[in-house]
DNA sequence: GCAGTCCAAG
């Protein structure tokens, strides 16, 4: 660096060091020689000016535009700068005023300079209309002919969603390089018509344009996006022949491509065979594992990009959250919402979007809820948090957000009417229900497949068969949930001969049956009586090599035990392959009830007060059992053991494998009261408990390890997201059984990705 | 002697 006291400043030598200064940079020296300039009076100089402008165009814009304002006359080289220095800072609107001030001051015209500086800013703001008045200036001053300059031009309209507009400029350049290709196949790509991107790759390769690294990772998430991955393997061919898969952009498409189309282990050696990683080519990869199950890897590898000196951005939040709900890791999930809290990233939509689903999964509303309200939101966002509370006790919260989201200007999709509709159902709500189905028929929505699933659900559980019936009849092509729903619709109904029949049809139409069908189908035939068939479709269901579940023991056990086959009902219990649940235990009791069989009513309902001992009805139940068979001293030994383990009596209804259904929570609802009693007690522990349950010892292992190995440190959440920002404690919702919608909840899954 | 350099990935 040049040693300023050795120097004599005078205005010939003041440019020169000015220009080292902005170099190093050392804009503080530079500030230096700015009072110099001052002190000498050079400041009205326009090239002493220009270079003060570029010692500041780095960083401080205030100290550019007092540069500016000072300068006693402006060529368009300061008027560049000045633009160049908002673009450089962000600070594009003004760039564009600036730009309109140029155009409106005598004597200065703005240059190619000019244009190729004020393109990208058109770009950053999508500003389609500026890019026209520019191109037509670019005509008239006679820079139409310029290679860059038309460049610049394809890419900016193609980047304003201008897409006719990029070819048609594309199509009147004389002539073209790869770079124009390039950017009118971007242009087009990324307004999402992949097919048309294709097809002007074909038409360079016949123009005989020589497809580069740019062409490669446009292309590959082209044909990652038609889904036409041998295409993408042959195109990784064509890299490997021509050296441009050392590219790290072609790398990373590459990753992307692979874990795509499940190719894991190519994923991986691509991402191992890489010599220079960036933050993308991570995140590249951490959503190869999110995307493939295998979620520790993706937590995993978060922490070691740290480890190895690369920062996450919000991308990489984005991509791991989904990893954290579906494996509990809630404690991961909440340093990672207090680390995108510390960096800001809680303000990009994306973030928070999988962060409320983060939360909402992992049985947090309250959490979600604080991030939905501090946030921009989209669709999403209240999609997210609509299926989200569908799931809860807290449904109705489900119904007022549809129509906030209705009032915030956006839009219903497909998503937001199975979410409300799944809520309606919990509510046994059918009147809004109703409404939301006129609606749907507005849109046009009623027979998509999933959403009709959800009115099949509503109107089957609020017992309307005749108009549930009619919806399934208009959807074009039903799947499992459909005639599932139908088929428990009928059986709750008590038309039994009417399910039995839809779940032969259900074969007939070539629909496979799944567990649930069967569910379905048992507990009808259990209604009716019919030991025969259900067992014979029990022993169907083992034969096609479906699992049995709880579910589908508990009605068997039903069946069985209330004809009074109590024998073989024991028999089954004890052949069982997994321990009995409440719903199987609960169905034997009530069988017990109906024969008057106190000594098995009791074996069933010892286990029961193990699996469920704050139920009050299981001990009321017993007890009556002995006191209809007058047997009052031990009917009293009931009642006070009840009162020994202050049971209290609630004012519950019994459940419902006692009326004859197998019961049991959904699997939403056993989420809920899992997550309320941990989120009481000790969130974070209980947590990681439960989601070490069914794991191998050795994954369990890999699970231990990873959380004492994380690279970050539990940050406390800041107390802002302790407080409940809903202060209106809505009414209390009594909770119902959800049955019919088991498997409505599969089409809630892929919110965020 | 001062300004700008086009197209790509998660």
């Amino acid at each position: 660096m040049v040693r300023m006291g050795l120097v004599r400043l005078d205005e010939y030598t003041i440019p020169f060091v000015l220009k080292v200064c902005a170099d190093v940079p050392a804009v503080d020296k530079g500030r230096e020689v700015h009072g110099v300039v001052f002190k000498l009076g050079f400041d009205g100089d326009v090239f002493v000016g220009n270079t003060l402008l570029s010692l500041y165009a780095g960083g401080s814009i205030e100290e550019s535009r007092r540069v500016f304002e000072e300068m006693g006359e402006r060529d368009i080289v300061s008027w560049n700068s000045m633009i160049a220095a908002f673009s450089y800072n962000g600070c594009f609107g003004d760039a564009l005023v600036w730009f309109g001030k140029l155009r409106l001051s005598n004597g200065v015209k703005p240059n190619s300079v000019t244009v190729v500086s004020v393109l990208p800013v058109c770009a950053e703001l999508e500003d389609g209309k500026t890019v026209r008045g520019i191109h037509g200036y670019v005509v008239k001053a006679g820079f139409g002919s310029q290679l860059n300059i038309c460049n610049a031009l394809v890419d900016v309209y193609g980047k304003c969603g201008k897409i006719e507009a990029a070819k048609l400029a594309f199509n009147e350049m004389g002539q073209k390089n790869v770079v124009s290709w390039n950017a009118v196949m971007s242009g087009i790509a990324r307004n999402g018509l992949a097919m048309d991107a294709l097809d002007m790759f074909r038409l360079m390769v016949v123009a005989g344009e020589k497809p580069d690294s740019f062409t490669l990772s446009t292309l590959i998430p082209v044909l990652v996006e038609l889904e036409f991955f041998d295409m993408g393997k042959e195109v990784h061919g064509y890299g490997i022949r021509k050296g441009l898969v050392y590219d790290a952009f072609v790398g990373n498409s590459l990753i992307d491509a692979y874990a795509k189309s499940g190719r894991l282990k190519e994923a991986s050696n691509m991402f191992h065979n890489m010599n220079t990683r960036s933050v993308v080519t991570w995140n590249a990869m951490i959503a190869n594992f999110t995307q493939n199950g295998l979620e520790l890897d993706a937590i995993r590898l978060l922490s070691e990009m740290q480890i190895r000196g690369e920062f996450p951005n919000s991308v990489t939040f984005t991509n791991v959250l989904p990893a954290c709900s579906r494996i509990g890791c809630i404690r991961q999930g909440k340093e990672i919402h207090a680390m995108s809290f510390r960096k800001g990233f809680v303000f990009d939509i994306f973030v928070s979007n999988a962060l409320i689903d983060m939360h909402a999964k992992c049985g947090c509303l309250t959490l979600a809820r604080n991030v939905f309200e501090s946030s921009i939101r989209d669709e999403i966002s209240y999609n997210t948090l609509i299926v989200g509370y569908s799931e809860t006790e807290h449904c109705l919260k489900s119904l007022g957000l549809f129509s906030e989201m209705g009032c915030a200007g956006l839009d219903h999709d497909t998503v937001s009417f199975v979410g409300v509709l799944s809520a309606c159902t919990n509510l046994t709500a059918i009147k809004p229900g109703k409404e939301i189905h006129g609606q749907l028929v507005r849109k046009l929505l009623h027979s998509h497949l999933f959403v009709a699933n959800s009115l099949l659900a509503l109107y089957t559980k609020c017992g309307q068969l005749d108009i549930a019936k009619k919806v399934f009849d208009q959807v074009p092509n039903k799947d499992e949930a459909s005639w599932n729903a139908m088929i428990l619709g009928y059986g709750m109904q008590g038309e039994l001969e009417t399910a039995i029949n839809m779940f032969d049809a259900m074969r007939d139409q070539g629909v496979e049956y799944d567990s649930v069908s069967y569910i379905a189908v048992l507990s009808a035939c259990s209604h009716g009586g019919l030991v025969e068939r259900g067992t014979k479709y029990f022993s169907d269901m083992l034969f096609r090599g479906i699992q049995p579940t709880h579910m589908h023991y508990a009605c068997m056990v039903d069946l069985l035990g209330r004809a009074g086959l109590m024998e073989k009902t024991v028999e089954l219990i004890k052949g069982m392959p997994i321990e009995p649940d409440a719903n199987v235990w609960g169905a034997m009791l009530g069988a017990c009830r109906v024969h008057g069989n106190t000594d098995l009513g009791r074996w069933a309902a010892e286990h029961l007060f193990e699996l469920k001992p704050d139920h009050s009805g299981y001990y009321i139940l017993l007890s009556n059992m002995y006191s209809e068979k007058g047997e009052w001293g031990e009917a009293n030994k009931i009642r006070e053991l009840m009162k020994s383990r202050r049971v209290k009596k609630q004012n519950q209804a019994p459940p419902l494998s006692l009326l004859g259904f197998p019961s049991g929570w959904s699997r939403a609802e056993k989420r809920r009261k899992f997550f309320a009693k941990i989120e009481e007690k000790t969130p974070a522990k209980e947590m990681e408990k439960s989601s070490l349950q069914g794991k191998s010892k050795g994954e369990e292992a890999d699970i231990k390890q990873l959380r004492k190995s994380l690279a970050f440190k539990a940050t406390p959440m800041p107390s802002f997201y302790k407080e409940p920002l809903l202060k209106v404690d809505l009414k209390k919702v009594p909770t119902t059984h959800p049955i019919s919608q088991i498997e409505i909840h599969k089409t809630s899954t892929a919110l965020i990705n």
